[in-house]
DNA sequence: TAAAAATACTCCATAGGTATTTTAT
DNA sequence: ATAAAATACCTATGGAGTATTTTTA
């Protein structure tokens, strides 16, 4: 009995697709019966059909739908090594996929791009930005790379790796009479402006704050920090921010900044992939150059 | 250029099992030269060795290291589907492994694996026991088909259904005067007998009993549930027994066997699998069968 | 009867075998 | 000097192509 190649799940996968054998084959770049042959003979190995030839179309049978499901997995497997392969012959078929959460993006992205694109120069990066819960769903199901995020992912099924602490700072409205180091529990809690729900920095400035997220009053929720800044300039509240952003976001002088006094408020970025991605090997070296973007940034911005 | 085949792939494993091009070549029943321009081919497509050859032995070199961990992950999947193709056409080509809990295995087996090679004749069971903690792990390396546990399995990569409900009964020994049904309150907290660490049903008594389980004096923690009994027919303490035992168990004069009044105390069976096992089909009729011979040996023994 | 898949056959690419050379200790 | 892998060359299997037949809606 012969054994089951990559190519019979190739051809099985696109008929299945099709629905039709002369389309699949095109797809496949073989001829129509050349595909016969291979289905052929992964149906005698099988013992049972895996499509119904039904005249005008072709469909996949109960027992097909199964055996793809498991086809697909081998496929998917080695569609991880080539990428693999072609990663060590110095030729990436496809670009790395590079995913941020949009308290990030805009502060990081302007220096860590050019720094990326410089230092791995044989790669080609495409970015996009979303929220965590969007970001690691994109990564299980392969559209992903790696994901840069504010907190740390489920457990299993992920790899990940630190990056640096970016620390809280509070903004202020001009003229509030604050002094450093401010302590959280001298402000109010109900001027507080927050994010809108699902970004993990919301979550992250109500864990430091000791708040609730249910407070009576707190109706409006931003979608952006550029758009609370603008409340906070307006006198309308208080904020924290990340310190990473302080660069673009503290040119405002209707809005103070101000240190904490709270030890440890902060959120730590990390990295995060699909375990048995092709590119793991690269996410470590794609990682320090993140930290010392990261930590220049901050040093330039906080330090002395 | 040429595309990786999985040929390529076992060469290249069984190469790096063996440090011996020779040797693996024999196990590949392939002449050594045959060997030798695969994996010329494999290391040409990766433009960057996998092997370094040192004269009387063949080492992995990092990158083949790391090359082999994604081949790895390629040949399970190739693998799961030879085996799943190898059970439509009704020849198992191994036998699938069953593994179960210490406090089910005695009880259950005996009536179990009898159906399951009647009503499975094609297939060949092979039986092992063992905690929840070490069936996991079995099953996730692999080494194991599918466990029957007492427990939830943890959320990701694996599948699971439930089987059915054991209910726990009081174990007493004769002449304690109890009246059904008891009411777990009134028994003293330092006279439950317990089994030792690592089995789930321990965990499960002493949350029905609302127990903490480093009471002092309960130095004792035993290794089966009939040394338990032994102990409960001398009249050291009580226990609670799950309903499968019965049967077995409940044939000592010295005992006396009490209705709960507690609602719910009971554990659930649960059959548990890893995600992708080419058995994956075949579970929903183990599981069947398995639901069948529990609540037939349950009604048997605490029906009217 | 018309569209699609299966079959028949031919050809060629490639996996594998045998004999030999090269390499590294 | 020797064990082991690489190379050279030949053979044969099987994947793919062209032409044709069979199937079914």
């Amino acid at each position: 009995m012969h054994t089951i190649t990559l190519r019979q799940l190739r051809y099985a996968r696109i008929i299945a697709e099709e629905g039709h054998f002369g389309r699949a084959a095109e797809r496949c770049h073989v001829t129509q019966p050349a595909l016969s042959q291979q289905i052929k003979q992964l149906e005698e190995r099988c013992g049972t059909p895996l499509f119904d030839r039904l005249g005008k179309t072709v469909r996949v049978t109960p027992y097909g739908r199964d055996f793809l499901t498991h086809a697909t997995r081998v496929l998917s497997a080695a569609q991880d090594l080539e990428t693999f392969a072609d990663m060590a012959a110095d030729q990436p078929s496809r670009p790395l996929r590079l995913g941020l959460i949009p308290t990030v993006a805009p502060y990081l992205l302007p220096h860590l791009l050019p720094a990326l694109t410089q230092r791995l120069s044989n790669i080609h990066f495409v970015v996009s930005e979303g929220k965590t819960e969007r970001l690691l769903a994109s990564v299980t199901e392969g559209d992903l790379d790696i994901a840069l995020l504010g907190t740390m992912p489920p457990s299993s099924g992920f790899g990940d790796t630190a990056l640096f602490s970016d620390p809280f700072i509070l903004a202020a409205p001009g003229g509030s009479g604050l002094t450093n180091p401010v302590s959280l529990h001298q402000l109010p809690d109900d001027r507080f402006l927050l994010l809108e729900e699902g970004h993990c920095l919301r979550d992250q400035m109500l864990d430091a704050c000791s708040l609730k997220a249910d407070i009576p009053g707190r109706g409006f929720a931003a979608t952006s920090l550029t758009t609370i800044l603008e409340l906070v300039a307006a006198g309308y509240g208080y904020t924290l921010l990340p310190a990473i952003s302080l660069r673009r976001e503290m040119s405002d002088r209707r809005i103070e900044i101000h240190e904490l006094a709270a030890p440890g408020a902060a959120r730590t970025l990390r990295l995060v992939w699909r375990t048995g991605s092709p590119y793991e090997a690269l996410f470590q070296t794609v990682a320090q150059i993140a930290r010392e973007t990261g930590e220049a940034l901050l040093a330039s911005d906080i330090g002395p």
